[in-house]
DNA sequence: AAATATACTTAACGGTGTTAAGGAGCTTCC
DNA sequence: GGAAGCTCCTTAACACCGTTAAGTATATTT
């Protein structure tokens, strides 16, 4: 009486299906660009079968962009892993997120640089197992290092936590965007120059 | 014979005519929210009348925000006017910069956060006239009042101009987008938070 | 009065997200 | 064994969208 399971693991895997074709597109395409026909077209069915296992295509973006920042929540884990001053783990951890941003904009920009859909499930963004939350909660504890260590001022660690988020979302989002003909430093440099600016204005010792 | 001034007055209110109605839609319902059907709709012409006047979607909507971006222009000039201590003036114009993108959020969406449609005219954006690079130009200058003042550090100008640009954009765009259920310190708080952080970085006398 | 130019409209193309209704194929039950 | 129901998927359609080609009415020029 496997019939069930099999069944189940058929539907989980044409959804898994739907999830990889239009993460493929999307990252090809970007966000507009990539249609529920499209997507359609690639694993060969019927429009309307993917609203079979996803409310809209905000939601299932939104499931693509998910699985996306789950790899970001890996790469922190591993420099959280990794020793090291707490000022440099935060720096590296800074860094890489500006990094990942730029190595999947399409997703980048659909999670943080659109607006939120009608449908404004407020818990899907509170929720603490989020990737995003996730990641976030990697730069607050990087900040509780800094300020434990008396490596940063002794202020609301949850204001640091935003600036600081503020601050990298601004480089990567910019950088994303990339007006052309505009007179731009060098990437690294203008990522650098963020993070050494910031972790210098908290630092103490000065006004 | 003043017909032909007058056909042209004509026109030019007529242009002006949909860029009122476009502006005043876009700004109650957002980029996507906004088409040609109902800008023609509001102005009761034919949705065709307007590629009369504008060549795409896109160049309507950029003319719109230029409009509203020479506002701030405005606004900076008003503060470069006042007096004050460099890194005053210089603070209140990047706090300038928030609050009027937090009061124009679809402009400043359509302006900077989303992808340059495929026709990427470089020249528009590097134009040193246009709305957008003056009010650049004004956080230049900033920069090199403080810098020449020995407030800053000096390194390079561009790269800090661009820092703190960066800053105030990221602080900005992630308030427009203002994921719902994430704990939010203050606006305000965040807003002071990122240029006082940033400007403390920036200061001589460390590291 | 005829020809031309201007300013605008109608109709259409090819696309979009989404929904309602229907149809095969398998499962269950009498 | 056959009827009923359930699951999974499709076809067709709706109401939009940006944009273009072709046509029309009015005013100007010749």
């Amino acid at each position: 009486m496997g019939v069930k399971e099999r069944k189940a693991r058929q539907k989980k895997f044409l959804r898994q299906e739907i999830l990889d074709a239009a993460s493929e597109l999307f990252v090809k395409e970007g966000y507009e660009n990539v249609s529920m026909r499209r997507i359609a077209d690639k694993i060969e069915y019927s429009p309307t079968t993917i609203y079979l296992y996803f409310k809209d295509k905000a939601e299932l973006l939104e499931q693509v962009c998910q699985e996306t920042f789950a790899r970001l929540g890996q790469v922190l884990v591993r420099i959280e892993e990794l020793p090291g001053d707490p000022i440099e783990r935060l720096k590296r951890g800074l860094v890489a997120y500006v990094k990942f941003g730029l190595e999947n904009p399409h997703h980048y920009r659909a999670t943080f640089m659109m607006p939120i859909p009608e449908g404004f499930d407020e818990e899907k963004y509170a929720n603490p197992d989020s990737p995003g939350m996730q990641a976030f909660d990697f730069l607050r504890r990087r900040v509780y290092d800094c300020m434990a260590d008396g490596r940063f001022r002794k202020v609301d660690p949850e204001l640091v936590s935003q600036t600081l988020w503020a601050g990298v979302h601004g480089v990567t989002s910019l950088l994303i965007i990339h007006c052309k003909g505009f007179p731009w430093v060098g990437t690294d440099q203008l990522i650098h120059s963020m993070v050494d600016t910031l972790v210098a204005g908290l630092s103490p010792g000065k006004v």
